[in-house]
DNA sequence: TTAAACTGTATATATTAAATTTACAGTAGA
DNA sequence: TCTACTGTAAATTTAATATATACAGTTTAA
C-alpha cells in the first residue's frame, strides 16, 4: 500500500476543516509532514479526478471541489493508489513447465484485484466528514 | 503488502498438489523463484502456526499439516503478514497543536485495522484447494 | 559413529522502491 | 513586471525488500 493514499486523505480532511476549504502546498506539507513538491504531485492527481480545484499565482492553492459528506475514501484510493495492494514481487515463473509455478502469478493477480474491490467497498462507507468526525471525537 | 504472503500461499498450494504433500526448501525456492533461506524462514513461521510440519535431516523438508479444503488464505495471511496493509510512512505529527495533524495517525491506523478485517473476511472465503483449482483451470 | 542432507536462524550485502530535495517553466494576481 | 503560487521532472537520499553466505543443530543412513 502506497502512502499517497494517506497523504491524499489527510489533505482532503484538512481542506474540509478549513474555513474557505483552501490551503497551499506549503501549508498542507507542513501539516502532513512531508515536502511541498510531493503534496503538489498528489494534489495534482486529485485535481485530475475532480476532488480539488487549483488556483495558481499569488494567493493560490488548493480548494476542495467535492462534498465531504459524500466523497468517500474509495474515491481517494482510486485516484491516488489504484492497484497498489498487490506486492511488486511475484512468485513463480510463467516459463516453467510446472503448472503451479507457471500459473500462480496470474491467479494471485486475480485474487489481489478481487481483494481491492472488497477494500473499496469498505472504503466506500467512509466519507471525508466521517474521518473528520472521528478525529475531532478523539479530543 | 508484504510478499511473504504470496510466497507462503504459493508454497502451500505447491505442497497440497504434491504426492505426499512434501518438499524441501530448495525445491520450493526453485518453484517460487526465490532462495532457500527465505523459504525456510517463511515455512518456519507457517510451522509455528501449525500449517506445516517440518522434518529435519536427510530426506527432510516440509509437509502440509492442514486440510487444504479447509485452510484459507486468511490463516496464511495472519501467519505471514499480519498488519502489513498499513503503509510504513505515516502522515501528521502527534506533537503539533493542530487537531488534524496530531490525530490523523491514530485514525488512519484504526481505518487500516478495520480494512484488514475486511480483507481477511474475503481471504477467509478462499481455501488452498480453491487456489489450486483456479490454477489448474487455467490449463 | 560419522558423513551427508536437511532445517533454523543470524548477519552481511545487494537491489529496488519510496521519499526528499532541487530546480525551473508556466500562470495569475498585485 | 515582480512575486507567489502550481506543475513537473530529475537527482539524490533513505528505507524497505530480497539475496547470499554461513554455520549450529538435527536426523538418517552407511
Amino acid at each position: 500500500m502506497n502512502s499517497d493514499f494517506v497523504i491524499a486523505s489527510h489533505s482532503l480532511v484538512l481542506l474540509a476543516n478549513l474555513p474557505g476549504h483552501m490551503a497551499n502546498s506549503e501549508m498542507i506539507a507542513e501539516n502532513v509532514c512531508t515536502n511541498p513538491a510531493r503534496v503538489r504531485k498528489i494534489m495534482s492527481t486529485l485535481r485530475k479526478n475532480g476532488l480539488v480545484k487549483t488556483k495558481e499565482g499569488i494567493g493560490g492553492g488548493y480548494i476542495l471541489n467535492c462534498d465531504p459528506e459524500k466523497t468517500t475514501l474509495s474515491q481517494i484510493y482510486k485516484a491516488s493508489s489504484y492497484g497498489s495492494l498487490k506486492p511488486h514481487w511475484c512468485t513463480g515463473d510463467p516459463e516453467k513447465s510446472c503448472v503451479i509455478s507457471s500459473n500462480t502469478q496470474v491467479i494471485m493477480d486475480q485474487i489481489f484485484n478481487e481483494s481491492e474491490l472488497h477494500l473499496q467497498s469498505f472504503f466506500n462507507q467512509i466519507t471525508i466528514s466521517n474521518v473528520l468526525e472521528r478525529i475531532k471525537n478523539l479530543e
